[in-house]
DNA sequence: AAAAAGTCTACTAGTTCTATATACTTTGTA
DNA sequence: TACAAAGTATATAGAACTAGTAGACTTTTT
């Protein structure tokens, strides 16, 4: 399962997506519209900024802002940031690679070969998806929600 | 990532796959072959009996059997009885739904949208593997290993 | 100067996970 | 029949993690 922490940061980056190459957002703003403690997504944005992922400006009229296109920013790095591993396992996770404490030879573990399957399923998904492919999908899914 | 809980069960599960057919083995010989603390894989095999996949014999000379044939038997069953949900977002879990408090419109939400597709393709990988599928695999993994 | 807005660090309450403890029941066998 | 082997059941403790809150600070605009 997704933390809300990373829940949160994905909201936050379509309502930023949507509003690439406009004026700074409020974090007061993203967080009444989407139903996030304010505090929180305060926490949550600034690990965004750290990453390298939004610009941010201070005193009034400031606010978040995406540095890149949302094209380029792919689900599984927000998931990297806020989240950790996306593996199901830990000695299978590419990032944050752990090995099994209850594991002999992880080099002949079947457990461990089919959640290398999934792994690979789940991040070629959430790698090829950009937050402009989530707004894409939202629009769509808003056109034949109303028809 | 998935619980203790659920990888001991695998674990566990594929010794018992292993002798499917022959005498029940003791929790406690599982216990010290695959490192889990005994009394913990008491609980998990006691509801891997309820939930039907397992049979267990009292007393002197006995232990827990598999019921059904290990080939019959699907990793994202395993992973729904010990774990809960195989999603990543509750929205999105077959048997496990639960609402997202910050989603305002499930229909449209383009995040919940991609987490569909993700658990749609670790669903039809857990689901089309069985526990004989990881014991065959193992015996492959062992075969090139030790070449 | 005052207000708006982000920054930073610490902390707490609650929950979940992992594991252990204890007492009990059933079964086989000496 | 007594005893030991083995599973059953429930309770509980400790650790780790999550989600959220608090408060004091800095920067920028008006």
């Amino acid at each position: 399962m997704l933390s809300k922490k990373t829940r949160y940061a994905l909201k936050a980056l379509v309502v930023l997506g949507k509003n690439f190459g406009g004026i700074p957002i409020q974090i007061s703003k993203i967080a009444s519209e989407e139903h996030i403690p304010k505090k929180f997504l305060e926490q949550i944005l600034l690990d965004l900024r750290n990453a390298g992922l939004l610009y941010s400006k201070k005193g009034s009229g400031g606010g978040y802002g995406l540095v890149k296109d949302p094209a380029e920013i792919s689900v599984v790095q927000i998931l990297r940031i806020t989240g950790g591993p996306v593996a199901l396992l830990p000695c299978v996770s590419l990032n944050f690679y752990q090995k099994c404490d209850e594991c002999d030879n992880e080099a002949t573990c079947g457990v461990r070969d089919v959640f290398v399957d999934v792994r690979d399923a789940t991040v070629k998904i959430l790698s090829e998806t950009s937050i402009a492919d989530v707004i894409k999908r939202e629009k769509d899914l808003v056109q034949n929600y109303s028809q």
